[in-house]
DNA sequence: GATGAATGAGTCTTCATTCAT
DNA sequence: GATGAATGAAGACTCATTCAT
C-alpha cells in the first residue's frame, strides 16, 4: 500500500530489528512483530533481507563499521597519548550512551553462530589500536611501565563492561570523565602512592 | 531404563544446560538437545524441573547465591581497604575463570524476563559492597578522594568486562592481579601524575 | 499453496471441528486431524483460532446464538400455548436432527471448563421460556394443574435426553409430533384417567 | 508401604476413577491424579488393570450390571403395569441421583470406542424391557392406544434426560412421582383432552 | 506385591519462509 | 514492488506405560 523508496523502509527495518533483536536477542525475536513495528508486511522484510541471519548480519555489519570509523582516525593524530586515550575512551563512552540497543545486541550473541568473524576482527582491531596507543605511551615515558598487551585487555574489558552498564542501567552514574580519570590516575592517594613505591 | 539417583540425574542436567544456555541463550537452546546431551530422556528434564524457565532459574539462582556467599565476608575483615578491594577484584576474577559458562549466560540474559529481580538484587549486592570499601578507604586516606558512587560504578563495570572478557576468549592474558594493579595504580607515570596535580 | 478466502477456510474448520469434537470430546480431539479434515495445514488453523479452546468455544457460541435466535419468537405469539407447546418441542427436537453433532459436543461437554457461562444461560433461558408457557397454560386452563417449575424441569430434561437419543442412534423412531402428543397427552387411557380423579 | 487387601485397592481406584472420568472425560483424565487420588502408586493402578481403557471398561460394565440387575425383575411381578413402569420409573431417577458420576461417564462417552457394544446392549435392554411395558398396558386397557416402540423409546429418552439434568444440576427440582406423573397424566387438562377426543 | 523414576510418542503452538495475487 | 494467507518443521510439555528395586 504504503509507497516509499526501498532504502526508507530498509532503514526502518533495521532501527526497529534493532529494538528487538536487543530486547530479546536473535533467537527470541521474530521476524512478525519486526515487520508490524516496522509498518511493512511480513514478506516486505524478505524483499529487503534474505533471510533473518542475513537482516540481523546487516544490522551488526553496519554498525561495527560505522564505529570502527569514528576511532580511526584518533591514534593517528599528534596530540600527546593521554590525550589520545582520552579520546578513545570518550568515543566508546558516548557511543554506547547513544547506541545501548546495539550493545545490548552485541553482547547478547557475542559467541552466536552469525557474524563471528566479524566480530573478532572488531575486537582485535580495537584491541590493536589500544595497544599502540599504550605502547606509544609509554615509550614517551607518559604511561608507567606496564605489560602493555595486559593492560589493553584490561582497558578494553573496562570499556566493554562499562558499555553494558550505561546500555543497561537507565540511572547509573559514569561519565567519560570519570572513567578517563580513573583509568589514568588509578584509586591510590598521592601519600599511598609515593610510600608504596 | 537407567536408574541412577535423583540427585545425580538433576546435577548433570543442570550441568549440560549451563553449557547449552551460555552457548545458545535461553531461548535458542531446546529441551531436547539438553535431555540428550544429559543422557535423559525428554520426559525426565521434566521431572527435575517444571519447565524450562524454571530449569533457567535454578542454574541462575545457584550460581548467585553460590558466588554472593563467596564475597560475603570479605569486607568485615580488618585488613586495609587496599587489601580488601584487592581481594573482592580477586575472588570476582578467578570466579569468572572458574565458571565462563554461567558468566556468559548471566551476560546473554541480563535484560532477560525470567529471574530479573534476583539479578537486579546480586548487582545491586555487589555495588554496595564496593561502595563501602571505596567510601571506608577514602576515609582512611587509603584512596584519593573521588565520587565513591561513580567510582565503584567504573569498578563495577570493569569487572563485569573484564569478566566477560575471559568467558569469552581462551587465550586473553588478563591476571587478578594485573587488574588489581590497573585499578589501583591508574596508567600514568609518577612524573606525570606529579605534574598533574 | 492453495489459496482461497479465509472466510471459507473458517467455516470449513468449524464444521470439520464439530464431527471431530462430537466423536472425541474436546480432549480427544487433536488439531493435527482437524487440519487435516479441513484440508489445510497445522498452521492454518491458527490463522482463525488463537487456540484449541478458542476453536471450541465459536462452536458452541455460534450453535448455541443460532439455536436462541430460533426460540426467541415461538412464546410472544398469540396462539394457545397448546400450539405454542408444540412449536416449542417441534423447533428442538428439528434441530437435534439436523445437528446432531452439536448436540453431541454439547451433551459431552456440558460440565466442561470452557464456555460454562454460555451453556449455563442458554438452559436457563430455555427453560425460563418453557415454565412461562406451562404457567400460561394453567392460567388460561389448557393445562391441568401442576408444579410448572417442576413439569418445565421434566420436560427441559426430556427435551435433552430425546435430543440425546436422536443424536446417537441413527434408526430411533421419534418424531416431534408423537413427543408433543406424548408430553400433551400421557399416557394413561381416558378410561383410566377418568377413574383415577 | 501399605498394606491392604488387592480388593481394597482396586475398589479405591474405580471410585475415584469414576469422579475423575466423569469431571474430565476418559481423555481428559490421567492415570497419575487416578493413583494419587486413591492413594496409590502409579505402578500400582497397573496391578489391578491393564491399561486405561481396561479401567474405564471395568467401571463402566460393572455400573451397567448392577443396574441391569436392579432393573431385571420388575416387569415380571403381577402387579398393574401402571404401578411396574412406576417402579421401572422410580428405579432408574434413583439410581441416577445415587450414582450422577456414573451418569456423568455414561453420558459423556456414550459414542466413544471403548465399550460401545456393551452399552448399546444396555440400552435396547432396557428399551425391550420398557416396550414390553407399554404393550403389556396397552393390551390390558391401561394405557391409551399409541405406538409402543415410539413411546418406549420417548420415555427412554425422558428418562436419559432426567438422569442428566440430575447429574449436572444440584438444585433441580425432579422427583420420581413428579416424572410419573408427568408421564403417565400429559400436560392437558381434563376438560381440554375430552374436548380434543 | 508396591513403588515411582524413566521413557518417548504424541500434543499444542509458534514462526521463518514462500508465493499467488 | 508489496501483501499476508498458507505451510510445515520444530519446540515445549504431557502422560500412558514399563521396570529395576
Amino acid at each position: 500500500m504504503n509507497k516509499r523508496s526501498g532504502t526508507k523502509s530498509k532503514k526502518k527495518i533495521l532501527h526497529v530489528a534493532m529494538k528487538v533483536f536487543s530486547s530479546r536477542g536473535f533467537a527470541g525475536a521474530n521476524i512478525r512483530d519486526i515487520a508490524k513495528a516496522a509498518g511493512i508486511s511480513v514478506g516486505g522484510v524478505y524483499l529487503y533481507f534474505r533471510n533473518k541471519e542475513d537482516l540481523y548480519l546487516n544490522l551488526i555489519n553496519e554498525m561495527i563499521d560505522d564505529f570502527m570509523e569514528k576511532t580511526e582516525g584518533i591514534a593517528s593524530s599528534d596530540r600527546s597519548q593521554t590525550d589520545i586515550l582520552s579520546a578513545f575512551l570518550k568515543t566508546n563512552i558516548e557511543y554506547a550512551r547513544r547506541h545501548r540497543e546495539f550493545i545490548l545486541v552485541h553482547i547478547r550473541e557475542h559467541c552466536f553462530t552469525f557474524g563471528r568473524e566479524k566480530k573478532r576482527e572488531f575486537i582485535r582491531n580495537q584491541k590493536r589500536l589500544l595497544e599502540r596507543i599504550i605502547q606509544q605511551g609509554i615509550r614517551k615515558g607518559e604511561f608507567r611501565r606496564c605489560n602493555a598487551r595486559e593492560t589493553s585487555n584490561i582497558i578494553m574489558g573496562t570499556l566493554r563492561g562499562i558499555a553494558t552498564a550505561i546500555a543497561l542501567d537507565d540511572d547509573v552514574v559514569i561519565t567519560a570523565k570519570g572513567v578517563t580519570e580513573h583509568i589514568l590516575q588509578g584509586l591510590l592517594s598521592d601519600k599511598n602512592k609515593l610510600r608504596r613505591e
